[in-house]
DNA sequence: AAACCGTCCGAAAAGGCTTTCTGCGACTGT
DNA sequence: ACAGTCGCAGAAAGCCTTTTCGGACGGTTT
């Protein structure tokens, strides 16, 4: 720290004096424009390479008004579902030109308010506004100078551009992967039915199972919290009232875990008499449980980087709108293999 | 997307005219220079708001050469010890004028050295370096312009500064913690010996043990790996050899959990008979458990708070350096109460 | 020899802002 | 009434880069 510090960023100028050309050849021999000789340019080159010359970005950017900047405006960092979202978009973005400016708005509209001017006054070129529910939320106020994409929860506006998980298609996916395990007396399980990811999932549930001329256990689902407590609980209620149960799909990988514990203590197998698949298949839930537990990914990552594409598109122009619902996939592991 | 998109910022220029003054005096009034009369200010200030005036960041930046933006260089986005250091971060630098780059390397140098490029050439004014082990790591390469502080990660040049949580002196607390509860046959089981956290805590725990006269059950630490299988098969190896055991400190929640549910298989009771303590206070597991897990908290958002300070200070050119431990705290739940 | 052409290079403007310095009118003190 | 102050506004320079346009230069054609 103390040492030789600040060695100053050198400058175009300098990287011309150093060349003993003009800045406008330095700056020409550096972008690979034409009009400077061969020689010319690897005597520019060196030059700055020996001063480790960058050019400046800010004075790029004013001039010819691309930043090379996106924001990214989250509402909750520590929420498992945003960072995953956020990595695609990172990744997605990182291979180019463009860096990522980091909000968390903390769920609070005025400090969204707040990074949406501080982000525009930075001039970046877009926006992705991930969620922490899937639930919609309401779009970001005012005539944005620049285009938006909403990942996770999509906008409220079906005139924007969201990205987000198709819940209801995975709640048939995970009702039709237990049935090719061959069970047909299955419940489904979930949280808090405010959440529009319990909704959706229960949904597509109900309607996979009518299709097989089927009903879920109970003729409905279990809504409560996305909890292992709730999980432990209402398993020990099912097993009691309908004890031929043969399959749970929960609504979270939480909720199977204390299923899967109910499940054990009260001495059924899994997955000889029972199936088990959760949801969100998040690692360090599903290789821990006993067995380790078949769950339903939502490809948050794919969801980012569709969204940074779907951004980068939008700046170049070429505007889609409406929310585009990717598809989930199973995870299968030890909790739910096929009966003969 | 389509309407009336792009209202194309507004310059200071249009803000000057529209007030009827000079781009000068309309700098000044904006900013809370002196020299300009009251009255001119509000006229000025009513055209910036009419026009929904936003500086441009970009030019202000150019012109005094500080950008308000730093960057913030994580190894894994989805280990959960950068993301709390990140907020903490993030929030330290958020209430004030300042934004953040985010970026992944993904723990491959060539990626983290692009990205420097990438942050440098933005002209941010300092660098956050967030690991994902407590282990320290390779200073980044070359004489940077800006000063750099490293977060959770230390590195291994101690003239940097680094910013770390107290592992030795966490291990210390959990075994006085675990002794004020009354115990005295205690037996530590963590994960990979290669992890300096790992071996960090280890050494305070013995330390602690040997300030008591005590020794731990075993008369060592059991190294292992970071999962619940590990604490499920440990603990029961323990209980098996040395059955009088009433006292586990895990070096992880995850471990804590296998405890736990070894411990309750057997038919020890938690925390009459045997107490707990994890590592993390990851809440996902230490009140999913039962009975819910005391555990060791890290402090990391104090971590990556305290990193931004810093950051901040070395900005202003007051450089400290050195790596800065931070103490954790023990957050006490059923599995540790004292016995009478 | 004059006109012409192609190749390279440099001067200069632009982009939006801050800051210094100058200028101008009004006021104060004697 | 006159020099000296003071308060306020504007002109202009400067930050660093890109890009356009014109100039210099050497060689070719009529």
């Amino acid at each position: 720290m103390a040492s030789g510090e600040t060695p100053r960023n050198a400058t175009l100028t300098d990287v011309a004096r150093l060349a003993g050309v003009s800045i406008a050849t330095a700056s020409k021999a550096i972008n690979g424009r034409a009009q400077v000789r061969a020689e010319t340019r690897t005597r520019v080159l060196e030059a700055a390479e020996q001063l480790s010359f960058a050019p400046n970005a800010l004075a790029r950017g004013l001039l010819q008004g691309r930043t090379g900047t996106v924001g990214l405006l989250t509402s909750d960092l520590e929420g498992r579902f945003s960072i995953p979202v956020l990595m695609g978009a990172e990744d997605a973005f990182g291979a180019g030109q463009v860096s990522v400016f980091l909000c968390d708005a903390r769920g609070d509209a005025i400090r969204e308010q707040h990074h949406i001017r501080a982000l525009l006054s930075r001039r970046v070129e877009g926006l992705i506004v991930v969620g922490s529910r899937t639930d919609p939320r309401p779009p970001l106020a005012g005539d944005l100078p620049v285009p938006v994409v909403y990942a996770y929860a999509p906008s409220e506006n079906p005139e924007d551009i969201s990205i987000t998980a198709n819940n209801v298609e995975a709640g048939g996916l995970a009702i039709d992967h237990l049935m090719a395990c061959g069970r047909r007396r299955i419940a489904h399980v979930t949280g808090d039915a405010s959440y529009a990811a319990a909704q959706d999932r229960s949904r597509g549930a109900e309607r996979a199972m009518a299709e097989a001329g089927l009903e879920l256990v109970g003729g409905r689902t279990f809504f409560g919290s996305w909890s292992e407590g709730w999980g432990r609980g209402v398993a020990a209620m099912i097993l009691d009232q309908y004890p031929d149960v043969d399959g749970f799909f929960c609504g979270s990988d939480q909720i199977a875990r204390g299923v899967l514990d109910t499940l054990r203590e009260s001495g059924r197998d899994v997955p000889r008499d029972i199936s088990v698949i959760g949801f969100d298949n998040w690692a360090v839930l599903t290789t821990n449980t006993r067995p380790q537990l078949t769950s339903v990914d939502m490809n948050l990552e794919q969801v980012g980087r569709v969204a940074a594409r779907r951004l980068f598109e939008a700046i170049e122009g070429q505007a889609a709108s409406g929310i585009e619902e990717l598809p989930c996939r199973i995870v299968t592991r030890e909790s739910s293999v096929p009966v003969p």
